[in-house]
DNA sequence: ATTATCTATAGATCTATAGATAATGC
DNA sequence: ATTATCTATAGATCTATAGATAATGC
């Protein structure tokens, strides 16, 4: 019937509308907040049961395995970010757009940071989720050139066609790597967790990126708003000498 | 005596010079190998020791545990990536030499694609290797911002400080982060190997990134030089219409 | 004696299923 | 009847060690 294989329908069958088996639900909220904390790789799905304190059996009753589970919470993620990546309609685009944006994705990225996390194996052992994964990718890169064509429109920055597809790819390899570089390269053990400050450091890199194509008219307003985003220089530590 | 845990010691004891053990290396170079070519994580002792004809047993004789082996790998990465960000003595930076760093780094990159791939749980498993990596990646910084500060006293660049540790670490990010996002975004399962093209669009936005801060004198050269580079358009498609 | 290697194995998981039982919806 | 849940468990790994041999270096 469905064009495409299944292999990922879920179970809700004749299930009225958004209510009842709060336990599908449930272990998908589970599995994302055991993901992550924990990473993907170390949560199997015995942690996933015994944390909701249901069988490993139940589980499976409700998920045919662990990469079903994640597969249904890449969609989540997807439609997230796709909400937030809109043009809006009939009007141009304000600098204050530009930080909506990235504040919205960022946080997206945030409450799915497991995905960027264990990006390669999740897509490698799930042809149909790499599949779709890709998808998303062209969609997103076009919606972010729109945005930036809709930027270079309102006078905000001035860029070629030429930018601004490099433009998309470098602000997209920025935003997706961000957590994972904050972790790998700025958490010492003490500061094991990222404060609000480190992930907003993110929203900074990107301005950076775009810096140089600002227009006379609009480069105060924006390196201003940049400036709101500026990392205390604390934590991009330059061999500091005589630290410690 | 030792400041630090030694819990990385290697055990090559009283061995002459360079010389035999080439069990030790061989089980390096077979890991390397297998990392790579699988990804750490489907990779066990059991079968770095299969792959090599040796017992389990015998690895655990060489390497405490799984953890050492990488530990020796990311020691050999770190080693090959600073031989390589070098400010030449005594003359200006040229042109080329920003290709050479490119080209070095990029090569770097993929003879150990393993440790970015699962870079996280990598470092979150070992404390110490997590030290390690940061104090490399803080010289990286360093030698980077170096490079960019190189090209703006001879004259290629246009940079001010400010702009300087920007554009360094956006190309740290791009640059480690390119073949995790070549795998996620632009390989189809058709094409299941990255080719050199694909390899060195890394360095073409890597150009991309300082392209607007080029001088009026050097712009036309650093242009044609990232030409070299540009990917053939077949692989950033842009929601094509009509495709398949 | 020291270094290198093998065999065998304990102990800890994990995944995924079969089969029984309980709860629900007509 | 259908849906949800549990118990129990087979089968597959993996890691890491103990203890026995073999090979080497003085």
């Amino acid at each position: 019937m469905n064009t495409s294989t299944d292999s990922h329908k879920t179970r809700t069958g004749t299930r009225p509308q958004g209510q009842k088996s709060s336990t599908r639900e449930r272990i998908l909220a589970a599995s994302l907040s055991l993901f992550n904390e924990q990473g993907e790789r170390s949560v199997s799905t015995n942690h996933i049961a015994a944390h909701l304190q249901i069988s490993p059996g139940n589980l499976y009753y409700h998920f045919k395995n662990k990469q079903a589970i994640i597969f249904a919470l890449f969609e989540q993620y997807q439609q997230r970010v796709l909400g937030i990546l809109e043009i809006p309609a009939g009007r141009t685009l304000q600098p204050q757009d530009k930080l909506h944006y990235l504040q919205g994705v960022f946080k997206g990225l945030w409450d799915y940071r497991f995905l960027h996390r264990d990006m390669e194996h999740l897509l490698l052992a799930d042809p149909e989720l790499h599949r779709h994964y890709r998808d998303f990718f062209r969609t997103c890169q076009s919606r972010v050139e729109a945005i930036f064509r809709g930027l270079g429109a309102a006078g905000i920055l001035n860029v070629s066609e030429d930018d601004i597809s490099g433009l998309a790819l470098n602000t997209w390899i920025i935003v997706t790597s961000w957590f994972s570089f904050l972790r790998c390269n700025l958490l010492s053990d003490e500061a094991g967790t990222i404060s609000p400050e480190l992930l907003q450091g993110g929203i900074y890199q990107v301005f950076t990126l775009e810096r140089p194509y600002l227009t006379d008219e609009y480069r105060d307003e924006m390196i201003a708003l940049q400036q709101r985003y500026m990392p205390r220089p604390s934590w991009l530590v330059h061999d500091p000498a005589g630290g410690e």
